[in-house]
DNA sequence: CGGAATGTTGATATGCCTCAACTAAAGTGG
DNA sequence: CCACTTTAGTTGAGGCATATCAACATTCCG
């Protein structure tokens, strides 16, 4: 398994230039290792949190619960991400980070990365880049959820998936690992589980994809972008992989 | 009419702690004001941009475009908004903005922010917060537009816009711009104009709010809060307004 | 004053929800 | 290793919220 210096580099450099010594600042950055098992809570809704998230190995979500209970997922996180970089300017988490199956965290200490970015600025740049490219998925997730269709809905969703999966040397050619039931699927899309597992034999049948046992199979590629109406660039990667 | 400096501080302010040597150099930013017409774009979805957008005067949103044609707004911005500094540290533009009514934004050079952000580390972190908040609203966004029923979900928009209104002082007592047509709120909301013109009645007739000529009338803050379902810790303001 | 843009209202269609029963698969303890 | 329980997914019936289409009313504005 790599070291998350080496992941968080990694997905940095994905978007960002980095000289040596940014390279060699970020690897002294102190952390400690966590493994949680499934349905576990990072940080909680109304938490001030003062350690930094680097998922490493395992998926990690973001959520809102509502007052009804209702739980709404936000995003999904692979090896290399920063779910909660945010909350390094932001005090008070206005939305909760738990796993979605067992997963192995890096918890860097706010006080670090501060330094870290006063002492070079480039790194501190790359980390606010990131941060932003997070809030472009976002974007997409509000145009995802209030302007498609359900099963193009579900198909873009798993082509954005899929295509970070590939970014960052995740993917098999072919699949990638998405452990959600279709419940937490249903949350992520603003559906209900009856409705997924609708749309989803609709996908099947198109032999474009299918998701069992917590892995996406993508079989044809350009005609899942077509369903999902999907185009990659708000993920904004300086290397867009070849599919 | 305050100058865009003041708007910007004011802003940074209601989340950020500034000192003098900050305001100064605050201050010391070049921008170029320009007044458009309603509906006029300031940047488009694939534009590579070298300024960044500080909203003056009047209504300015973001949207992305679907390949279909329709519109879906991402976000509604007034006297203060940066509603494009992610353009800052991402290169090509995955959305457009555009304004609403007629509106006066200053255009500040990538080139003096970065400057700034070099001299100043607390600048741009104050800055950096911004875009987060930012991203915090799309967060809730998503949630608004996938977990609530349009009714909720209109009352919870207008519970922002006038929130976010009162909190930088462009809202009378009990009013404040609103100046998006139904049409318009349908794009927002992910919804069909007739269902917002049959919600909009809906919330009327609770007697708590009212939406007219492009303004917003607030009669009953408790109630519609209710209505919306809103809590404004989103929002991330250090002095909660008392409303 | 006439034309365009905006909002209202009704009728009908439909996508998705809820509820419910059932199947299948995956853990768990004897 | 099997019976039991739990969790996940499938399928059907019926209902509701919202979409679509269309006609009309209203306001805005040149």
């Amino acid at each position: 398994m790599a070291a998350f210096h080496d992941l968080l580099i990694r997905k940095l450099q994905d978007h960002s230039e980095l000289g040596a010594a940014d390279l060699a600042a970020i690897r002294r950055l102190p952390a400690s290792e966590r493994t949680l098992r499934p349905n576990e809570d990072i940080v909680r809704q109304g938490d001030k949190p003062n350690v930094s998230v680097v998922v490493v190995e395992g998926t990690v979500a973001r959520y809102h619960t509502l007052p009804t209970g209702r739980r709404q997922y936000l995003s999904m996180h692979i090896a290399g991400d920063l779910p909660d970089a945010q909350a390094l300017f932001i005090e008070i988490m206005d939305h909760s980070v738990g796993t979605i199956d067992q997963a192995t965290v890096a918890l860097v200490p706010h006080s670090a990365l501060l330094a870290l970015f006063e002492e070079r600025t480039a790194t501190g740049f790359a980390i606010w880049r990131e941060t932003l490219i997070d809030a472009a998925i976002f974007r997409e997730a509000i145009t995802n959820n209030s302007a498609r269709p359900l099963r193009t809905r579900l198909a873009h969703f798993c082509c954005e998936q899929y295509y970070r999966a590939r970014a960052v040397g995740l993917a098999k050619p072919g699949s990638c690992r998405l452990p959600l039931t279709q419940t937490q699927l249903g949350e992520m899309l603003g559906a209900s589980l009856a409705s997924i597992a609708r749309a989803m034999q609709g996908l099947r049948k198109t032999r474009s994809m299918d998701l069992q046992g917590g892995e996406l199979f993508v079989n044809d590629w350009s005609r899942l972008t077509e369903l999902g109406d999907f185009n990659p660039s708000y993920l904004h990667l300086r290397k867009p992989s070849r599919l």
